[in-house]
DNA sequence: TGACAATATGTCCGTTTGGACATATGATCT
DNA sequence: AGATCATATGTCCAAACGGACATATTGTCA
């Protein structure tokens, strides 16, 4: 588990930066990080294209600014459910999802 | 909605009042929850396609078996993480995991 | 039938997550 | 400069999650 792993180094004063560089990742792991990544950025595209901000997606989630803010900063502590729930709220398409992750 | 389909979501975990109640669901929940859905059906298939058991697959993911099977029954007690973590586990490219979605 | 393997179901408990809040930084005005 | 809006960062704690285990069910053999 990635964020394990990076706990581990943090706590042992490593900074860690790129995270596949760093770390030994897994294959899988790297892929599921790299997913992640996908879905948090097009989080911030789409929600700048549709001209709302932070404050307004997380009313409409039922969230937080700073929740938000996570999401699209790509926070190892957010994860795939609450980035998919939040796109789907701004009413992206399983098309559109499926172009975002291939 | 038959309330048998409504019986086996309940029996699941989800929150089902009442056939009115369950339509109420904004577009954007049950969309998530076919996300889900298809996500876990592809698990077993993906899995079986390999001949790969769910005691095996626990061992691969670090996990149990008992977990194993509540994914692939669309628990709702398990994550669209988890899941995906589990199909790249198996070597579920891109491609196929935005097929999967589509 | 009994025995065995695979899968399903239920519960427990430590860990992770998410909403909330405070606060900081940044950007854009007059 | 100060004011205002948007975003980022950090922390806290209740709720949700996940691994583990027990147990039940199902399927398939001889």
């Amino acid at each position: 588990m990635d964020s394990k792993k990076q706990k581990k180094l943090e706590a042992r004063g490593w900074v860690v930066g790129d995270a596949s560089e760093f770390l030994q990742l897994t294959d899988e792991e790297a892929r599921y990080i790299e997913l992640k990544r996908a879905l948090s950025e097009s989080l911030k595209t789409e929600r700048l294209k549709q001209q709302v901000t932070q404050v307004e997606l997380a009313k409409m989630l039922g969230s937080s600014q700073s929740r938000v803010a996570k999401m699209e900063a790509g926070d190892a502590a957010v994860t795939v459910d609450l980035l998919l729930k939040a796109l789907l709220t701004l009413g992206v398409t399983k098309k559109q999802l499926a172009k975002i992750i291939a």
